[in-house]
RNA sequence: GUGAGCGUAGCUCAGUUUGGUAGAGCGCUGGGUUGUGGCUCCAGUGGUCGAGGGUUCGAAUCCCUUCGCUCACCCCA
């Protein structure tokens, strides 16, 4: 039997619902922000990503699907979406063309990693980025928006951690600094942290060892070492924040894993989920279009975990409404043939409409209608034939009337959609 | 890449310690009512016990190998 392969899944039609809410919802949410929808490509040359998230990052030292093709150029299927949008961005001259440099998309990303809860090789995420704006306003208006979209879902219980990793021009000096902080302590630290210390010592702040914590309360803290520029940036977003009733903890763990974060930067985690339990993740990168070959331009986004916001809304116990839905029960050759000719009618009058093509008892049909949850039921048998009617039986409470075959597109939608 | 747990019916699982030739609940189909669902009752359908090899008179059960799934580490959505 062949499988869906490792880190991949189906999402079968009894899971939909919740990805349509979440996927509608975030299209309402963000084209009510000014968003509009970009679409790229699910594939790049591989170099446009090595370059952009960086070339010591996870991702791109060992998560990325990477071939050639037939023409022996290298390609990799994006393992996350900002890439592709800049690039988009550039190529088609927007920031000549478009009024608002608000987009986002939707859209399966790749990365090679051990699938886990929350975690898959092939997911989905729904990303916004705003191109071309670099007010500390904008900031916490994006901020702002996701948690207004979280609310539609009714996902109430986000935590948000905020932090600014700052700017090539105080960044360098910070982290001289925490290195040679980290160097003198290396002894005392675990293993992992001390590999960490040399490839990507902001991710010392992460580690679990409750032995490293001590060490790393010692440590000094980026908020302290910003530039005036980013710390007068950083204040400017909180305070925006508080404007806005916002709750927020600054954390100096959080310090992303791309490289080409810049100032904010942004996560929101959700309780229950498991160890990958951060559904949103961004920030800014203002150095971003620029390394891509642009002009020099700010620009700030968002990556939504779409599987792991379906954990959330299903630890919440948010299901999706009901459909409405009527069904309908034929008794005999004649009345079924008569009944296909019912059916169409009443779905090009709108009204969802199934039925049986298995020859089953009434009974058996009525038991299926009933486990489908349909609310109405349609009967046609010899009886109604006769006299140009079909029962309609409401399943909430047995009720039966005899309804004329014209009539009965406007009583059920009086009576199921009014 | 590392570690742990788990693979038995469509689904959830029991049976594995103490080898004797496979079970339950749910689901599905039909019937109790030849034109009336849910509740209930009856009957039926359904399994290469993940795969391969070994030990044995005999293996779901013991041994070896292998594949897969899950969770966690790492890292991230």
């Amino acid at each position: 039997m062949y499988r869906a392969i490792r880190g991949t899944r189906d999402i079968l039609p009894e899971e939909m619902g919740l990805w349509h809410r979440i996927e509608d919802t975030a299209r309402e949410v963000f084209e009510l922000y000014g968003y509009g929808e970009m679409r790229v490509p699910i594939f790049e040359e591989t170099t446009l990503f090595s370059r952009s998230i960086g070339k010591h990052t996870d991702i791109v030292e060992k998560e990325m699907y990477t071939f050639t093709d037939r023409s022996g150029k290298s390609l990799t299927l994006r393992p996350e979406a900002t890439a592709g949008v800049v690039r988009a961005w550039i190529e088609h001259h927007l920031d000549q063309r478009a009024l608002v440099g608000r987009y986002y998309y939707i859209g399966p990303m790749f990365r090679y990693e051990r699938p886990q809860k929350g975690r898959y090789r092939q997911f989905h995420q729904i990303d916004a980025e705003i191109i071309g704006e670099s007010h500390p306003a904008v900031d916490a208006e994006l901020i702002e928006m996701l948690f207004f979209y979280l609310n539609r879902l009714g996902l109430k219980r986000a935590n948000l951690m905020l932090n600014s990793i700052g700017c090539p021009r105080c960044r360098p000096g910070y982290l001289d600094k925490l290195r040679r902080q980290v160097k003198a302590k290396l002894t005392e630290l675990c293993s992992d942290c001390q590999s960490r210390s040399e490839r990507n010592t902001l991710r010392i702040f992460d580690c679990k060892n409750t032995n490293c914590q001590g060490i790393i309360n010692e440590l000094p803290a980026i908020e302290d070492h910003l530039c005036s520029e980013c710390s007068r940036h950083f204040q400017q977003v909180q305070s925006y924040l508080r404007r806005f009733g916002i709750e927020y903890k600054v954390s100096p763990r959080l310090v992303r894993g791309l490289d080409y974060y810049t100032r904010t930067t942004f996560e929101f985690t959700y309780p229950g989920l498991g160890a990958q339990n951060a559904i949103m993740g961004g920030g800014r990168y203002d150095g971003l279009v620029a390394l891509l070959g642009g002009k020099e331009t700010p620009a700030i986004g968002v990556a939504i975990g779409s599987e792991r916001l379906v954990l959330a809304l299903k630890e919440e116990g948010i299901s999706p409404p009901e459909a409405v839905s009527t069904f309908l029960v034929t008794v005999g050759e004649e009345a079924f043939q008569r009944g296909m000719e019912l059916i169409r009618e009443l779905r090009h009058q709108g009204v969802f409409c199934l039925s049986d093509y298995q020859g089953r008892s009434l009974r058996g049909q009525l038991r299926l209608a009933n486990k489908l949850g349909c609310q109405a039921v349609l009967i046609l048998g010899e009886d109604e034939l006769k006299k140009g009617v079909v029962t309609l039986k409401m399943m909430s409470d047995g009720s039966q009337q005899e309804v004329a075959l014209d009539l009965l597109p406007s009583t059920l939608r009086r009576l199921l959609y009014g």
